[in-house]
DNA sequence: CCTACCGATCGGTAGG
DNA sequence: CCTACCGATCGGTAGG
């Protein structure tokens, strides 16, 4: 391994921990301390590999919603129909929020800890998710697919109904992962679909 | 006025400047002088009327959480179907998030900082509570009016799916309350009833 | 309800 | 990566 490659294994390890930490008590409640002493270094010893508390929380909540807007990318300009598109980005939602648990937690309850300007650019770029949701949504309306009487509470509503798993899945990884799929997925693809 | 109701008043009056806070910013990093200033004294005044910092926020939780507990009582013991207590159960729920706003944010999300003993019997109260929600899905399936694969998981996907309204309709007053109710409910419903 | 103040702890820096 | 330490700010108390 190179020096470089050591390093970069290193900070990977204070965001991971730092994650994890932030789920538990909040961003605002966890202190340099605790992550430190999770990573195994003293406080001060932090700073050689990340600029700040702040930078920690930063790097957390744009590498996901970085994810999200590659895979929103790619379903935009596929093939599939409305209906389909909305079962891919539902079952996306699913397995973020299910397996790569902390993050998908704080990016959704601490992104409000983030200052200016990541704040407004984190803004921006979850308004932009959003609205690109929202239009293969009205696609489904007007192609008879589709039938809500709002398409934004609809889209609120089914984003959602998903955030639960972040609390919940890590405390029962018993559970098959197919069986929680196909209940959500069924149960909201029922809900919005034209009987 | 008497004098035992002019300190009630000023009880209620920081409880409520707390709970605002407490919703934007987290309850760890609202500060008690944070909190006095909203309420227009200084900050070692608020000692007067409450205990500290947790007792705000446990006094807050336990409100709305006691106020759940009596509307499921009621709706376990009365006479109406599966599919009705439901709806009853999930307009509730709306009417909550939508309208008493800053204490649902506070005890859907802040209720982690609560110490103990208050901890346990928050989670205690709110595990009963998905139970009774539990049982009364439990029963529809029994009775054939509802269809799902998994009870429990279309219980979280339900109750998780109206929590947006909390961070989202303050913001948009001008929605229409029935509109919202009947999206919300009528995709809801649709998705766990046997076609 | 205020002024004055406390011990503790915070995020972060200096210097090696 | 550590020791030593900083200014700021925290929740809360004393005393009136």
């Amino acid at each position: 391994m190179s020096k470089t490659e050591v390093k970069k294994t290193k900070k990977q390890i204070i965001l991971k921990e730092a994650a994890t930490l932030f789920r538990e008590k909040g961003y605002s409640a966890t202190t340099m301390r605790d992550i430190a002493a999770k990573v195994g270094v003293e406080a001060a010893s932090l700073y050689n590999h990340i600029k700040g508390k702040e930078q920690i929380l930063s790097k957390i909540c744009f590498s996901l919603a970085d994810n999200y807007t590659t895979q929103m990318a790619l379903i935009v300009v596929n093939d599939d129909s409305p209906l389909e598109k909305i079962k891919e980005l539902l079952l996306l939602h699913i397995q973020v929020n299910a397996m790569s648990s902390p993050l998908a937690s704080v990016m959704n309850d601490e992104w409000r800890h983030l200052t200016e300007p990541d704040r407004s650019e984190f803004l921006v770029q979850r308004r932009t998710y959003e609205s690109q949701f929202l239009a293969i949504i009205e696609d489904g309306i007007a192609d008879g697919s589709i039938d809500v009487p709002d398409s934004k509470i609809a889209l609120y509503t089914m984003l959602s109904s998903i955030r639960w798993l972040q609390h919940w899945y890590h405390a029962n990884r018993d559970m098959d992962v197919e069986s929680v799929q196909n209940t959500i997925i069924g149960l909201l693809m029922k809900g919005i679909q034209k009987k």
